[in-house]
DNA sequence: CTGAAAGCGCTTACAG
DNA sequence: CTGAAAGCGCTTACAG
């Protein structure tokens, strides 16, 4: 059988040992770069292994070893493009140090979150970075560190344990958007989030699950609260993907008094609430301003180019998968959560804040 | 040490076993769910692996089997929405069989996609799908067959060998998109693509090495020629990155006779090619017409709205997925190469070719 | 420096 | 139905 061929097995350990004429350790050694052997052998193993086309079977190694040198990534969805530039973050970090990464989608389900565990901690990955889908639902995150195994939470945090985190500090953003909207007269401002919740509307108090909407909210309300804007949730929609974000949008600048500013949780929702505004006759920023968390090329191009709070998404899956490796290696690592800044781009969809003339007019 | 502590060691079929007083190898009947064993049996064991919160290792699993339930992906970028929704398509029809995903970016290098094969084909993968960066340079695809393991080409073909692939009909695609713009009265006619190529302008005969770029640009040229266009190939631009997309489109346009309509190969391109335009005070369609590969969300959002090349992104990943899996359980597949159609989807920024007025005017 | 043996955690014949 | 043994392809002590 030439080697061209398709071989009928794969080389082994022992197959070069024999065609060597060493012992399978001291093929072992050679092949697995460990331990000391003579310039001879090691040439002659060196053949025995070209000639036959050796390729290590990492399965094998990693049985022995007790690593695997894999990463496990439990994501919301990777065509989600907040996800896909955060795996870039880590696929980069973690192939650099050698490491492959298996991804999982929990379609932002704890169930399929739960299994995607429980798949990836079978399948023996060193390391886990998970993206909880809840906050509240973390139970089945202990079985990660029950396992020895370094866990970092990837934008967003838990409650009750204390686990390694990398966020980005949704409150401030959320500050800094309303009071970008305060100084340019606005009061009534509205928040949309897809996230799901029993009442699409908010109360003071309710418990928001997933912690990036909760600290956005906390930092809309706060904001508006100094401002002393009263009862301002009332703009506040939860869960809009249940009536559609199209529908939301237009309630909220239709009631009495309108919205007269929008935050967009995401660019998927501001997209909506773009070309919802635009049928609906309304000019950006004129009758109503727009904000919009994440910061995709397309909302640079728009008329008028989006404002938006922009996240710094591939670091922070680098940073997530560094802190994972540090952990591996068993350096120090300084702080256990992590949080980066985020930054406010000031285009063009915010706009001074219309007069109100009452039910009629705007 | 209760079982809500950490574990000093996982349990193993062996602890089972101990604990349950079988055999090893009744208890791993039990637990891997083959062979027969007693209802009573059954039960002591399972309890015995309750109590010691057992879970299977799926490295130990897959060494004996030979299968260890992964695919490989190899992708040019996962943060390229292309990839990110082929990806997401490959991950549901995967997951839902029971596979796990490891995903590798290529960076479109070749030597960095024939180092992620190796990878891949050493941690067992069982089956490979790849986006080869380059249809010339394949040699190191045919050590996945050659060492057995199906491999599915996703998105762009493979020069020699034939493998399975699943791809989309850029030549058709290209002619669809050339026409729609014939149909308007354009002549000079301009295709940007991005792909590193040695000579930025193209000669017929030239080889592209990558098979979509080079099916797109016969289908420029195919309908051009039928149109009786003279030199054609004077406005395909190639390697655009290189001198940028920005200034390639403005000599575009201002070249003499200038380019009245411009097709770009991929919706990053044709987001520079919009913003230049604007920019350089040209109007969309009145005086330049643009066509772009692809559908993201946010063309549908410009003003005027994009007309686009939508591909079935989202298919062609599960058709790869799919086939990998047909392969692996040695279903008759009927054909190797499987072809998406694509759809040109008519919006806003194709209208009436200007009338060329000279080198002072357009 | 080199080798024989045991072991990683499972599965797979082979007996009984 | 159940068990003792061998084996998957490596690595890891332990001798020599």
């Amino acid at each position: 059988m030439s080697p061209q061929h398709p071989a009928r097995r794969a080389a082994t350990v022992a197959d070069i040992a024999r065609v060597a004429n060493v012992s399978k350790a001291t093929a072992a050694r050679v092949l697995g770069e460990y331990g000391q052997v003579s310039e001879a052998v090691r040439d002659r193993v060196l053949a025995a292994a070209e000639q036959l086309a050796y390729r290590p079977n990492a399965l094998a190694k990693s049985m022995n070893t007790g690593r695997s040198n894999t990463i496990g990534v439990v994501v919301g969805d990777i065509e989600n493009p907040f996800f896909a530039v955060a795996m870039r973050g880590i696929s980069d970090v973690a192939s650099a140090a050698g490491y492959s990464v298996i991804l999982i989608n929990s379609d932002e389900m704890v169930d399929a979150e739960e299994a995607a565990v429980e798949v990836l901690l079978d399948n023996q990955v060193d390391a886990l970075i998970v993206a909880p889908a809840s906050s509240a639902r973390v139970e089945h995150l202990a079985s990660v560190t029950r396992a020895g195994r370094p866990l970092v939470l990837l934008d967003r945090r838990a409650n009750g344990e204390s686990y390694d985190s990398v966020t980005v500090d949704n409150r401030s953003a959320a500050v800094a958007a309303t009071e970008e909207l305060l100084r340019n007269g606005h009061r009534r401002i509205a928040f949309i989030t897809t996230h799901e919740h029993p009442d699409p509307a908010y109360t003071r108090g309710d418990t928001i699950t997933m912690s990036t909407i909760a600290d956005r909210i906390d930092g809309v309300l706060q904001a508006l609260d100094a401002a002393g804007v009263e009862a301002p949730e009332r703009y506040i929609r939860l869960d809009a993907r249940r009536r559609g974000v199209d529908t939301v949008t237009r309630e909220l600048v239709h009631d009495d008094p309108p919205a007269t500013a929008i935050i967009a949780s995401d660019s998927l929702i501001a997209m909506t609430v773009f070309t919802t505004l635009r049928s609906e006759g309304l000019r950006l920023p004129d009758d109503v301003s727009l904000i919009a968390f994440d910061n995709p090329d397309w909302t640079a191009v728009t008329a008028p180019p989006l404002t938006v709070v922009e996240q710094p998404i591939y670091d922070l899956g680098a940073a997530a998968a560094r802190r994972a490796l540090q952990r591996l290696s068993r350096q120090p690592v300084a702080e256990a959560a992590q949080v980066f800044g985020v930054r406010l781009v000031n285009r063009g969809s915010v706009g001074e804040a219309p007069a109100y003339v009452g039910e009629t007019g705007r």
